[in-house]
DNA sequence: GCCGTTTTCGGCCCGACTGTTTTCAGTCG
């Protein structure tokens, strides 16, 4: 079901950390761990290439491309076998723990034949790790605090990787005949950040095929239940998919239930009660005459409650129940609002593709303006330079207008020092149309210390965004601690945006945080910090994140026209 | 293992931070 691509890369990522945890050579490690990252990366389906289509990709030469080619042959590569007998695969999940890599988990396999996450906190807990060389008092606790956050996420999924799968099976079942309606509900319908599990809905006369289909699915690993009017599976991925056939009256009701939240509806229910109505998953229901009265569509449902059509991002009981009785509900941006990403990379610093490959791909997805934004110099290992950044704006100037009359914006991601500082002089950023500015290191600064750098940031006249704000990666790494209303207040004062950073491991700032900025009269940005080609779609996840803050396409810069945005990019006052 | 060549071998993303080291290994961006 996945594109071939993506299983590709985890087998050849796979392989790489079991290269490194087997103590193998570092450069052979990086080797295919870019070869990984090119192959996800990649637009055209890997399946459809040869030996020779495949060593065109960057970073894949001749000893990669035969093990891809094994692989789609086979389903399975021999010297990747090799090593999975030799190191469990719970040695390998050690290594997703912040702060633990591979020299450590083996450490820990070979001396104590620790082979999984919970049998490494349990031999922490019992002090079996005291006599182990580098496994100190501080050591074990932030491998502790590690397994706590990973906990956290608790089984959850991360957005995108629900979203295909439901999309995949909505495509599936959509074709089974009989079908009237498809489309997935609840928590990936609201985009909230993290899935647990993924509800699909179908509306139809009789269930059975539908239960059938989704049971005979190359990616249904396991049956969990099998009803009637239900039927629970899980994938190969450990994704529990939830399956409920509605009769068509019902579609409206339905999808307004399993949607949820559950505190929404909770409050709708309680409006139908003061109405002497009765609301389920099959309609709204007169309560003395049993008789249903709206049931088809949600429009239909909501407007008998006396509301209007609530959008599904903003269900989750946040004042949206009043704010539409009032007639106040946001006019939620959209993803066909965003007329420009602000935020992407190229090859020239992270990025696996060229600045004209990049500025393609934007042009196709319609956009009117797109900023460049590769990695400034103090990111060291991105070896930046003035040389290369300005060559890179002639190639760019040279691109500008040339695809659709989409116009190009000249920008860096700026790293914020500890101190608040940036890569480059003032007279050298100003040659930029636009600065992002972001946090990559010195995370863990005190409340105080972290506030004033990020105020700093915000007060700097070349600094238009502020790039990821938190630096959280969802289920690994909690965002730095500020006073973010501190910060929020700097940003309003001195017309520097928030990003919203679409990239769904980020999702940065978050909805709770977007909700907070906005009250200080914040503006947004919602960029994807693309990597590829392919990272560009994800502005999606951005725009879902957007909606749960209840931001307008007003709040956001990059739906403006482009006047505008030069404009607020001025950052001079004169707005 | 990939790449680019000064074309078949040597360099490869560099530097900081942390903890534990008594001079540095491991991890991260």
């Amino acid at each position: 079901m996945a594109r071939a691509n993506e299983e590709v890369e985890a087998l050849l990522q796979e392989y790489a950390d079991l290269v490194a945890i087997t103590g193998g050579d570092a450069f052979k490690v990086r080797a295919y761990e870019k070869a990984a990252r090119a192959i996800g990366g990649h637009p055209a389906d890997i399946s459809r290439l040869d030996a020779d289509g495949l060593r065109d990709i960057p970073n894949v030469g001749r000893s990669i491309a035969e093990k891809v080619i094994e692989y789609l042959r086979t389903g399975t590569v021999a010297v990747v076998e090799e090593r999975r007998a030799k190191i469990p695969a719970g040695v390998r999940e050690l290594i997703t723990i912040p702060t633990l890599g591979p020299k450590k988990a083996m450490r820990l396999y070979e001396d104590l034949h620790i082979s999984s996450v919970s049998e490494l906190a349990a031999a922490i807990e019992a002090d079996a790790l005291a006599d182990l060389k580098g496994f100190g008092e501080k050591t074990q606790e932030n491998i502790l605090h590690g397994i706590r956050l990973m906990q956290q996420a608790g089984g959850r999924i991360p957005i995108h990787l629900a979203l295909d799968t439901a999309e995949e099976i909505v495509s599936e079942l959509s074709q089974v005949t009989g079908c009237k309606r498809c489309t997935y509900a609840g928590s990936l319908r609201r985009m909230r950040e993290t899935i647990g599990d993924i509800d699909i809905l179908v509306a139809a006369k009789r269930s059975a095929p539908f239960m059938e289909a989704l049971e005979a699915l190359p990616a249904t690993a396991e049956v969990i239940a099998h009803g009637e009017k239900k039927t629970s599976i899980r994938t190969t991925k450990g994704v529990q998919v939830d399956l409920r056939v509605l009769p068509p009256d019902s579609w409206g009701a339905g999808l307004q239930y399993f949607t949820g939240s559950k505190a929404h509806n909770i409050r709708t229910r309680t409006i139908a009660v003061r109405q002497g109505l009765k609301l389920s998953e099959y309609g709204l229901f007169d309560t003395d005459s049993g008789e249903s009265v709206a049931s088809r569509s949600e429009e239909e449902v909501y407007a008998r409650l006396g509301l209007p059509w609530i959008p599904p991002t903003l269900r989750e009981d946040r004042g949206e129940i009043q704010a539409a009785v009032r007639g106040e509900l946001p006019q939620v941006v959209t993803e066909r609002d965003v007329r420009g990403d602000l935020h992407t990379h190229t090859d020239l610093t992270d990025g696996l593709a060229s600045l004209e490959a990049m500025v393609e791909a934007a042009a196709e997805r319609g956009y009117a303006y797109y900023a460049v934004t590769d990695h400034a110099p103090n990111l060291y290992m991105q070896r930046m330079t003035d040389e290369k950044i300005l060559a890179q704006r002639e190639e760019l100037r040279a691109l500008d207008g040339a695809h659709h009359g989409m116009r190009l914006l000249h920008g860096t991601e700026l790293n914020i020092s500890a101190e608040g500082d940036v890569d480059w002089p003032g007279a050298f950023l100003a040659g930029f149309d636009l600065c992002v500015a972001s946090l990559h290191s010195h995370f863990d600064l005190d409340r105080r210390a972290m506030t004033r750098r990020l105020v700093r940031a915000c007060e700097n006249p070349h600094v238009n965004i502020i790039g990821h704000p938190t630096t959280r990666l969802i289920g690994k790494r909690p965002g730095v601690d500020a006073d973010w209303d501190q910060v929020f207040a700097a940003c309003a004062r001195t017309g520097t945006a928030l990003e919203i950073n679409a990239q769904p491991d980020r999702l940065d700032l978050c909805d709770e945080d977007i909700l907070r900025a906005r009250q200080h009269g914040v503006k947004f940005a919602v960029n994807t910090d693309a990597h590829s080609v392919l990272h560009l779609a994800h502005l999606r996840y951005g725009v879902g994140t957007a909606q749960r803050g209840w931001l307008t396409a007003d709040d956001v810069i990059n739906t403006w026209p482009l006047r505008r945005l030069r404009r607020f990019l001025a950052k001079d006052g004169s707005r």
